[in-house]
DNA sequence: GTTTGCCTTGACGTCCGCGTCAAGTCCTAC
DNA sequence: GTAGGACTTGACGCGGACGTCAAGGCAAAC
C-alpha cells in the first residue's frame, strides 16, 4: 500500500503521513522505486493516532499508543505508558472543562446583567413611538 | 501617562499594547517626544480587553466592547454589539464543554476497559514472586 | 507524444497574541 | 562623560499540525 491508498483509507492526507513520518511515529519501508510502503498493520497504527488525535490528544502523547500497537499488543492503551497518558488528559479535562464552565457562568451573568440595565433605561426613556434602538453601534442585531 | 506606566498599571506589557495599537484597538495620541501618550479612560478600554481576554474572548471580540465604551457608554456592553459577542460566545463555550465532556466519557470509558484488560490478564497469569511489569513499555508509572 | 496522476524532497505559509532582540533617540543621574 | 532607563520602529521567533506550492521522476492511458 502506498502513501495516498493509506491516506485515503484513514481518512486523512499524505501530508499527515509524511509528517508523522518526520516526527518518528510512522516510519514507512520504501519500495524499489523510494515510494513509501505500508501494510495493513500500519492502518492501525494511523487509526489509533487519529482516534486519539480526534480526542484532541497531542501527536506526542498519541506515541505511547502506536509503540504499544507495535510491540505486538492487542490494544494500544494494553500498555501502562497509555494508561499515565489516559490519565493524564483525564484530569486536563476535568480542570479545562472546570474552568471553562465557570466562565461561561461569568458571561451568562453579565449578560443579564446588562440586558437588565438596557431595559431599565428602555423603561426610564420610553420612545414616544415605539421602541428604538438604544446605541448607534451594534448594527442589524440587538 | 506613557506605555510603561499604562502596561504596568493594567498588569499587562508595553508589546501588548503596542500590538492593540497596531490592531485599531487601541490607538494613542503622541506627546512632543512621539511618544504614546495614554489618558485615564485608555486604563478602563484596556482593563475591558484584558479581562474579556482572559475569559478567552479573541481580541477582535473584545472591539464592541471597548468602541462601546469610547462611545461614552457606561459599560462596554451597553451597547446591542457587546451582547452579541457575548451570546455567541456563551454558545461557543456551551458547545465546547459539551464536545469535551463527551471526551471526558470517552477517554474515561477507555481507561476503565483497559484497567479491567489488564487486571483480567493479571489474574489470569499470575506472577510467582509477586506483580510483574505487564509490559515492557511504560516506565516508571503503572 | 503527451497528458494525467501518483510519487519524491524541500521549503515556506497559516493562525494568534504576543515575546524577544536589534539599533537608535532622548533624558536624567552620578 | 557615561551609565542607566524609558521610549521609538522594525523584524524575526514561537508553538502545533499540518496546507500549499515548487520542481522533478516515473508509469499507465489516450
Amino acid at each position: 500500500m502506498r502513501i495516498g491508498e493509506l491516506a485515503a483509507r484513514a481518512g486523512t492526507t499524505t501530508r499527515a503521513l509524511r509528517y508523522y513520518e518526520a516526527r518518528g511515529l510512522l516510519p514507512a519501508r520504501r519500495d524499489e522505486k523510494g515510494h513509501r510502503a505500508y501494510g495493513e498493520e500500519d492502518l492501525r497504527l494511523l487509526e489509533q493516532i487519529r482516534t486519539l488525535r480526534d480526542f484532541g490528544f497531542e501527536l506526542e502523547e498519541t506515541r505511547p499508543f502506536v509503540e504499544c500497537l507495535r510491540a505486538g499488543h492487542p490494544e494500544g492503551d494494553s500498555c501502562p505508558a497509555s494508561l499515565v497518558v489516559y490519565r493524564r488528559k483525564l484530569a486536563e479535562l476535568d480542570a479545562l472543562i472546570g474552568q471553562l464552565t465557570e466562565v461561561r457562568e461569568t458571561v451568562a451573568g453579565q449578560l443579564r446583567r446588562a440586558e437588565r440595565a438596557r431595559d431599565a433605561l428602555a423603561a426610564d426613556a420610553p420612545a414616544p413611538g415605539g421602541p428604538e434602538p438604544l446605541c448607534e453601534l451594534g448594527g442589524q442585531f440587538s
